[in-house]
RNA sequence: CGCGGGGUAGAGCAGUCCGGUAGCUCGUCGGGCUCAUAACCCGGAGGUCACAGGUUCAAAUCCUGUCCCCGCAACCA
């Protein structure tokens, strides 16, 4: 008999640095499914991959002087490497540079042109020409190029367009038909109130200013715009328009893609579309997560906060990280990462609560029955209690995962760890142990701890990969059929007569501020320096845009030219005002030695008021190329200092007597 | 009125769709136990559920308005 399928994907993540916690959140939680689905008797195919084109790929390459594809495999490898530290068993991994891939992305793009969904236009916009970069009038700043501040000219280019009006009526009704595809529901809501009911605007799907993509067979000088191309991924990974299509049949329509929140509008519109247009099934389910932030604030490279799960694991084993991540937050919420609330729940629930359940269960066995498990006797009531908690237990735990509510199914895992650990309290084993008369009882007690024990390994599974195996050994379970799903339906699998061995600690306790103080110490310097974080990683990061590769590195030297370059002077602020309608800028006027005045943007409104810069004697840069904000010609730079939280404290030069002084 | 998320015990959160005793974890205070990783168990203290109106027998939950915080975007040279 076959088995029912079940067809689970990642986002293809975009390798344009190395990944960090937040995507290690999302492939845990769908490792943790996959798992799960295979326990519970699924035939599961898992798909993880990376999106590898697009300009920001190339730009980079070209920066660091390799090619783009040396760049992209370069942090494909090491992203292989983590899902494997992390233990994650996907059963493809996807990239779009795969001939495999590019190959039905083109013959996806050249059917969609033939029946008339893709047709070839113009694309009007503003361009500009340093930059590269069209732009939208309301991108403009002050009519010019917000990245450069350069005027821009309204150009065409020649493009492909996906005629998305055609389909919106069809995936307005299809949404609101079907609730469970969109989920969590607040997301649908979103969909349709600003993109569908507005209106769909036809979707520029080929670009003809970079290379790095997939080429329009029949048009070699445009490339297939991301999307099209990354969201193929899903059904070119399963062979879908090739002769060898058998995992496509199999395993298509997805059950449920995993995305992040940002990318909901993707997944929900767009690629909806693009199978209708096809002709094929939709998934049955996208799930947008929340973010992983980071003390409340988004983890970004700009920031610094990012999180990298590489040290953690290394302390502290991928399980508990792994936990931490399904445990901590409601899937679809936007949760914290701190250190702090890992190794609390470590220690809390691992620790205490799992651990210690585990090695007092064997150490009775082992005092009081010489290691081997006992038949139980009758049960009493603490015993009619726990079977009420184990009976249930499967089935909501089973509820709650199917419904991508992983932190719940752990609580109710938990729920019996804690009765187990108030189970010994009430009927205090080593009172009975005292008396001939307790024998019975308390061989009863030992076997029924015993027993849910086993059966809490095996419900940990899906979450905690590696720990099952190392409680099935203090408990002595070899035979693979009592680490089964099945096996735990029914009290009672594990044979009396099993000798138990006590090892080492499953989750050592662990002083938490003695670990904290070192994983500070360990994240500081990725706080000044992103090349720092995993140890074998990075080094293929860089800031998105401009500044030199070599730059890079706190350890690189600049020589002495290239720091006379910089033109540090002294100067006086003698007027500040707010930008109108801005949270961040001050317009200061400053005057240097000979009386000259510039006028300077700042963002750092938010930490001095026009009154308190007025007067000081600040330092800028006085040769930094000119750049307008928000419509104003920024002449230099302030030089700020700032601490981890982003922070803002001016340099001032307070013996300054006035401007013009030179630094250096 | 740009888009979105949020304001519930000292901290972090659930509960809000589908009104009906305010709940969980950590911390804290007191007690118990000694099988166990100074773990485990019991109990206590601690909340005007941001604010103001409204609907209702009944509002954290529904409606209206206000305040505040945080992302994103527009402005971090």
């Amino acid at each position: 008999m076959d088995k029912p399928t079940f067809y689970i994907t990642t986002p293809i993540y975009y390798p344009s640095g190395n990944m960090h916690i937040g995507h290690t959140y999302c492939t845990v939680a769908a490792d943790t499914m996959a798992r799960f689905k295979k326990q519970t008797g699924y035939d599961v195919f898992f798909l993880t991959g990376t999106d590898e084109h697009g300009q920001k790929i190339e730009r980079k390459a070209e920066e660091m002087g390799v090619t783009p594809q040396a760049f992209v495999d370069e942090i494909v490898a090491r992203t292989k490497e983590l899902w494997q530290l992390m233990n994650i068993e996907y059963d493809d991994f996807l990239r779009t540079t795969d001939a495999r891939h590019e190959k039905i992305v083109q013959q996806i793009f050249r059917k969609f042109y033939e029946q008339g969904d893709i047709y070839k236009s113009e694309y009007e916009g503003l361009y500009c020409t340093p930059c590269e970069s069209f732009w939208t009038p309301t991108q403009l700043k002050d009519g010019c190029c917000p990245d450069c501040g350069r005027p821009v000219e309204p150009t065409r280019e020649e493009s492909y367009f996906f005629r998305m009006s055609k389909y919106q009526d069809w995936l307005i009704d299809y949404i609101e038909t079907h609730p469970d595809f969109i989920q969590p529901p607040s997301r649908a809501n979103e969909m349709l109130n600003n993109f569908l009911r507005p209106g769909l605007q036809d979707l520029c799907v080929s670009r003809t200013s970079f290379k790095w993509g997939v080429q329009v067979d029949f048009d070699p000088k445009h490339v297939v715009y991301v999307w099209i191309d990354a969201l193929s991924n899903y059904i070119t990974a399963l062979g879908y328009g090739t002769d060898h299509d058998e995992l496509f049949q199999k395993y298509w329509p997805a059950d449920v893609h995993l995305v992040g929140k940002e990318i909901v509008r993707f997944h929900t519109i767009y690629w909806p579309i693009m199978l209708k247009a096809l002709g094929l099934a939709l998934p049955k389910q996208v799930f947008g997560h929340g973010w992983l932030l980071f003390g409340g604030d988004k983890m970004s490279k700009s920031k610094g906060n990012i999180v990298y799960p590489q040290p953690i694991v290394e302390r502290y084993g991928a399980d508990a990280l792994r936990y931490y991540l399904m445990r901590e937050m409601p899937f679809g919420a936007d949760g914290n990462y701190t250190n702090e609330a890992l190794l609390t729940r470590m220690n809390a629930d691992l620790a205490n609560d799992l651990g210690n359940l585990v090695s007092r269960t064997v150490a009775m066995i082992e005092k009081y029955d010489d290691g081997v498990v006992p038949a139980p006797g009758a049960a009493g009531e603490f015993e009619e209690t726990l079977l009420a908690r184990y009976a249930t237990l499967p089935g909501l735990v089973e509820k709650h995962m199917d419904a991508l509510q992983f932190s719940l199914a752990l609580t109710e895992i938990w729920k019996l760890i804690g009765d187990l650990n108030r189970y010994i309290d009430f009927t205090q084993p080593w009172v009975l142990g005292r008396a001939p008369e307790g024998r019975a009882r308390l061989d009863t007690v030992l076997y029924y701890l015993a027993e849910c024990v086993r059966a809490v390994a095996v419900l940990l599974a899906p979450a905690m990969p590696a720990t099952p195996a190392r409680i099935f050994e203090q408990l002595g379970v070899k035979d693979d059929c009592l680490k089964t799903w099945a096996s735990i339906l029914a009290f009672g699998g594990l044979k009396p007569g099993t000798i138990v061995k006590k090892g080492e600690a499953l989750f050592p306790r662990i002083d938490i501020a003695k670990e904290l103080a070192e994983l500070d110490a360990l994240d500081a310097p990725a706080e000044t320096s992103e090349t720092s974080a995993p140890a074998q990683a990075e080094k293929a990061k860089k800031p998105d845009k401009a500044a030199p590769a070599k730059a890079d590195s706190e350890t690189d030297t600049i020589t002495f030219d290239d720091f006379a370059k910089v033109k540090l002077v002294t100067a006086k602020v003698v007027a500040c005002e707010r930008v109108e309608k801005t949270d961040k800028l001050l317009k200061e006027t400053v005057e240097l030695e000979d009386g000259e005045l510039r006028t300077v943007v700042s963002g750092i409104a938010k930490y001095y008021t026009p009154e308190q810069m007025l007067g000081k004697t600040v330092v800028l840069v006085k040769n930094l190329a000119p750049r307008k904000m928000r419509g104003i010609m920024s002449e230099g730079m302030l030089l700020c200092a700032s601490d981890e939280a982003g922070n803002l404290k001016l340099i001032t030069a307070e013996d300054a007597i006035g401007g013009g002084w030179e630094i250096g």
